[in-house]
DNA sequence: AATGCCTACAACCGCCAACGC
DNA sequence: CGCGTTGGCGGTTGTAGGCAT
């Protein structure tokens, strides 16, 4: 036995809304409210909709104050420092910011900001070209069934950059509290403003006062407000919850055709895992 | 001009927690 | 307390429009 649907599929109308339909829903609702029952409101309504369907619509475009439209570079930082923090909650994410809804903020992350992110927006004037030689074969992330239960079973040393990695530019995971960033800032001087790469994107997007996640991300200039140049770099930080933004953050990256990684066996003092 | 590909985003699907009986 | 129903949510899909070839 399945679940119960909930609409008769063969009677509900589906595919976009017409103007009448907008019209019908929104005098209604505007006229008796939701009652707090989505299911029989198309009826009461005269709309031959699933329920589902009349609640999505009236919550992503009818609704009083909704805003559609380009997203600021405020809220770009808002929506990237919430990710980082609590990830693909776009619920509580969009109660961050006003006007703006839940799919909105999804569809928004999905196609343009994680792109932007990553720095593989093709308007982007630079190429990163850098790619420092890898000491082990590469392993495709694909094939890694649970990066977390990997990094945090070995004490993994997670070593990353976006585009390339070298063996100096580390992050240890001292405990799964700690996290220790050290090492060598040895990415391309190209980064700017704009073009924040996977790197500092994993670890700048978290508000400082929480004590979460910090990077200086070689040079990533200004854009969640640390700057570094390139050359030594390291902060030991306190109160990071644990593998798991790692873990997010890294399947996020998957956009990224060059995502690979793989466990340094030449070392005998501690595991270290590579991904780039 | 035709075709194929890519992007953006609206809408749907299915899971799960909350709620009420 | 158990069960059925509903709302809420995140992931995924469908498709229109734009762009490249």
């Amino acid at each position: 036995m399945g679940r119960a649907p909930c609409c008769d599929k063969a009677n509900v109308k589906r595919g976009p809304w017409s103007p009448e339909e907008d019209a019908k829903l929104k005098e209604y609702i505007e006229k008796h409210g939701t009652g707090r029952n989505w299911i029989a409101l198309p009826q009461k309504a005269g709309l031959r909709r699933c329920g589902k369907s009349c609640r999505l619509r009236w919550l992503n475009y009818l609704r009083p104050n909704i805003r559609h439209g380009e997203f600021s570079d405020d809220e770009d930082r808002i929506i990237c420092s919430l990710f980082a923090t609590m990830g693909s909650r776009w619920s509580l994410i969009a109660t961050h910011l006003s006007g703006r809804t839940d799919n909105d903020i999804k569809n928004y992350w999905n196609t343009k900001l994680k792109k932007k992110l990553m720095g593989i927006v093709p308007s982007s004037s630079h190429k990163r070209s850098l790619h420092l030689p890898m000491t082990s074969s590469p392993i495709s992330l694909l094939h890694t069934p649970n990066i977390s239960s990997i990094a945090s079973a070995n004490n993994t040393i997670l070593q990353a950059q976006e585009g390339y990695v070298g063996p100096t530019h580390r992050h240890q995971m001292k405990d799964r509290n700690t996290l220790i960033f050290g090492g060598e800032a040895s990415c391309s001087s190209s980064y700017n403003g704009e073009d924040v790469g996977m790197h500092s994107y994993l670890y700048n997007g978290v508000d400082e006062s929480q004590r979460l996640m910090f990077s200086s991300g070689g040079n990533a200039d200004g854009y969640f407000g640390q700057k570094s140049t390139n050359g030594l770099y390291g902060e030991t930080l306190t109160g990071y919850s644990g593998i798991g933004e790692i873990e997010q953050l890294i399947s996020a990256s998957n956009v990224c055709n060059n995502v690979n990684l793989f466990v340094d066996e030449n070392k005998t003092d501690e595991k270290v895992m590579y991904y780039y």
